[in-house]
DNA sequence: TTAACTCACGAAAACGGTTTCGTGTTGACA
DNA sequence: TGTCAACACGAAACCGTTTTCGTGAGTTAA
């Protein structure tokens, strides 16, 4: 890379010391108009740029917020992504993206590498496997050091620090009680292991509502997806019993079992009905489209950025982890429609 | 945030002075097995890490890669940051994403944040509002300040920088091609606007495939979108003629494409043909699936990010732009399937 | 006994800025 | 003519780390 050029230079080329030039360069009433005016023009003529790496090291901040994701092929993260950095933006302050492709270790030295002053604040959905192994001493570690961080999506209550979530217990419930209103009575739910809490969440929803109808749940047409192995024999097994309904924790799922549906020679929504969340993509254009519970990715990660910098930037020695809910929207499409 | 433990607390505590600390944690062979011990042990108990700002400052590098996409919500846009963040990882770097959101003034701002020593160097898709209005200062101001830099997929020939594409117009005419093969004649073609390149060369490699077989490009099936305006309407106007093949120059054209069909009474594949670009969720989750050109987002952002690192740490003088050319496949599915 | 050498450590500069606190020169005023 | 304030600028410290170049003490060899 070329020699950059910095204050010094400018210093040394127009006979000035270094306190003249940067306080030219601020327009200081200090320095006389015609030094200002020859020290900008210098400045400009060779397109001066302050060093943001001396400034972050003297004003010890970043303006960096870094940002830890499981995954980002994926529309819900991405969409998060995209509010984070539209309020990061917003705020003067930029982001750094990072993956744990839900490796626990991954997130472990990504969490490490971030916490040594590259970043202000840390903003983390945390990885599948660090809920399966419930260690999370890293982040503790984090709490101890004061560094500022919020969690979003997938959430560890034991975890002292501000969180924003969706209303996933509502959600599931709001899936579950629209397929209940349609006269479904056989809903079989495909979910994520336990470990993972937004699962659980939902899945408590689904069952809140389904005792709302005085119906018993059947652990048989309850599946718990295992990521490691192929998807459709695992969504297939709750089509061997009767069921009219399906509520899938992602869209993934959804779609899945809508193919598997046909491939039955169900016709959706006629015999069955499919739920899905996340609304992406894939729920828009596949035919039929598909019912989702809409999650406000880009809204969750405005507000999660919120919180973070407001953390950042009022340094109150009290600290009063907040938690903010996000309400999801039930998206109807054609997947439910009654006919 | 707390008081961060730093070289200086480590050395007035010990009553040594701060090289020997810097020494000692280094295993300098300089200072004793019983001061190193010391320091050590010191520095583990408080948990000290290296201030990273402090290191880059000095060291004049970030070991970080800014990337500027034109939007993240997009599948084959997330995929490349994936395959960025892969190789980048993988060489000790990491990497500072933002988005120009398609603007033009956003993506001047953006490169010049970058640009002022918050990161070694940058990875580029071209905004579409700056290939519309082919102003490209601001990427010629980087290569005078020679900051290292790739433009990917969507790229400017006039910028000297390396590059890394995908075979436009082979996959243009590998996709023509197919459907011409499949016994289609009237082939529809759903571009973009001729500025944004991809969509011009995915357009020559069309009318290539076509030339071969002896048919004439017809412009009454030939559509540009306009992207603020309702997509469907416009992709609607192709089929007033008849046609029986589409090629998409992305996914959500051709599942639009596929839905209009439908809605016309068309059978996919039976009485038309689809073929889409990008090979993402919705051409695999849609029914029927649509064939896709692949291509192959992941190994297309380490590719940059390789040649990027390559360029940051051999400051060679001689100044060869590489241009690397992702070869794009075919994926077959039913929307293409031959009876 | 002394020169030469090794060992273990410290002082200081450097990275690129900002900021506090002088300080020399004017000019005004009594 | 002496005093004092205003003006315009510079010196130096500081942010946290690395690294070069001493340097004093102890050891070895002539």
């Amino acid at each position: 890379m070329k020699q950059k050029i910095t204050i010094k230079t400018i210093a040394k080329e127009l006979g000035v010391s270094t306190s003249t030039v940067s306080k030219a360069l601020k327009d200081s009433h200090e320095i006389s108009k015609d030094t200002k005016e020859k020290i900008q023009a210098y400045a400009n003529l060779y397109n001066y740029k302050p060093n943001h790496l001396a400034l972050q090291l003297r004003n010890q901040k970043t303006k960096v917020i870094g940002v830890i994701l499981p995954k980002i092929v994926h529309h819900f993260f991405s969409t998060v992504i995209s509010g984070i950095e539209d309020g990061a933006n917003k705020k003067g302050y930029n982001i750094m993206v990072c993956f744990s492709n839900e490796s626990y270790k991954k997130e472990v030295e990504t969490l490490k590498v971030l916490s040594n002053g590259s970043v202000d604040g840390i903003i983390v959905s945390v990885a599948g496997e660090t809920l399966e192994n419930k260690d999370f001493n890293h982040f503790k570690g984090l709490v101890s050091e004061e560094i500022p961080f919020v969690l979003f999506d997938r959430v560890v209550d034991e975890i002292l620090c501000d969180k924003v979530v969706v209303d996933d217990v509502g959600a599931g419930y709001k899936a579950t009680k629209h397929l209940l209103e349609n006269g479904r009575k056989n809903i079989a739910l495909i979910t994520t292991p336990n470990h993972v809490n937004v699962g659980a969440l939902r899945r408590q929803g689904y069952e809140k509502a389904l005792i709302e109808h005085y119906i018993k749940t059947d652990r048989d047409i309850i599946v718990e997806i295992d990521e490691k192995k192929p998807l459709k024999p695992q969504i297939a097994k709750v089509f061997e019993k009767e069921i009219d309904g399906v509520f899938a924790v992602n869209e993934i799922y959804a779609a899945n079992a809508m193919r598997i549906a046909k491939e039955k020679g169900k016709i959706v929504p006629k015999d069955i009905s499919i739920i899905g969340f996340t609304d992406g993509l894939i729920s828009e254009y596949s035919s039929p489209s598909i019912t989702t519970i809409a999650q406000h990715g880009f809204t969750m990660g405005q507000q999660a950025v919120d919180l973070l910098i407001q953390r950042i930037e009022n340094d109150t020695a009290d600290f009063k982890p907040k938690k903010i809910v996000i309400s999801s929207d039930l998206k109807l499409r054609e997947s439910t429609k009654t006919l």
